[in-house]
DNA sequence: CCAAAAGTTTACAGCATGTCAAGTAGAAGA
DNA sequence: TCTTCTACTTGACATGCTGTAAACTTTTGG
């Protein structure tokens, strides 16, 4: 599991056959079918046993417990900066397959929509609160957010970059809380 | 070419076969081989003659011939959103294949790397001016900006979540001007 | 009208995914 | 200890893809 993980992050989805992932991973390429139904499948299985690993309930927890709707959005950047460095390359390897792939695209779709409603939930927070900027809707606000905190996001500034997740962070908390926040609160507390 | 843009687009590179690109277009399989080296040539010429006909150089005359560089920053998201919708989906067939095959990577580089570089101008301009906002190196705006004015913000916005160009442009621009841009000048002229 | 250019059919090599069948080594249980 | 079950092995095969090659036909332009 763990060196298929390398393999197909090193060289994608399509960039290397099940014979290799296999022979590195000790079996032949036919037990790989023991246990998997298909080279997707193999790839799905290893993102939710990074998905287990990483614990997101755990990680997101702060977000659910803080005590005001801002303190709630600046929890969930961090989490987002502590889950996207642990998830980025299976993640990744998911979104490059998801056109070509049914499979793939079911995986990337259900990991989209749970992200994405995670972050709808703290911009009705925020509305209720009556603390969400003034011009924006629920929903926009919740598809900005959603954007901004992608895999593509963590994968040009800190990937490709090479900025710190402090760095990273600190910006799109700061972002955030200009764009969505009501001036009242836009100053972190 | 145009029916092959179409199929790739539609089903992603790995999704479709050469035969089924050759015979979409009204000739034979091989018949692709005495224009093309190889498919991902044949992808990569796609999105040279898309790049052709948009006609880059053109839309982005605005951001150059723009009197402040605050102006320049408005014009340059403006190109963004005239530029992005008409190459969007042939360089997101290049990203789904970057990862995989050498000469897409290189395409997709050089591509990354022309928007960057435009960008940095834009950017080296505002502190020139004395307006590049406190707290920021050039460098720094520039992968910002670079990050945010990319494929997938389009891509999550406009095409996934149905965002219009004019919303998304709107939203960019005054979140890149409030964050990049000193205070005297954060409020549009 | 003729010759080059462009395209066609057919065939083949190589590699990948996915399936099937038969055999083996070792652990677990009666 | 003997049996059986499990996990894995080797080998073979069907299918589908990319890329190359050779021989034949059509188009086209000079």
């Amino acid at each position: 599991m763990e060196s298929a993980r390398r393999l197909l992050v090193e060289r994608g989805y399509h960039g290397v056959g099940l014979e290799e992932v296999a022979r590195d991973a000790g079996v032949s390429r036919q037990a790989v079918y023991l246990h998997f139904n298909s080279k997707v499948d193999l790839m799905l299985a290893t993102a939710q046993d990074v998905d287990d690993v990483v614990g997101v309930q755990e990680l997101l927890r702060p977000v659910i417990e803080a005590k005001t709707a801002p303190e709630a959005l600046d929890a969930g950047v961090e989490a987002y900066g502590a889950i996207e460095p642990q998830i980025y390359d299976v993640a990744s390897v998911i979104y490059a397959a998801h056109r070509s792939d049914d499979a793939a695209e079911a995986a990337w779709q259900g990991r989209m929509a749970f992200r994405r409603d995670n972050i709808r939930r703290g911009m009705e927070r925020l509305e209720t609160e009556g603390l969400l900027a003034d011009g924006w809707t629920v929903d926009e606000a919740a598809d900005f957010a959603w954007a901004i905190l992608s895999l593509h996001t963590y994968e040009y500034l800190v990937v490709e970059q090479g900025w710190t997740i402090e760095q990273f962070v600190t910006r799109l908390k700061t972002m955030l809380r200009s764009m969505l926040v009501d001036p009242p609160d836009k100053n972190q507390r």
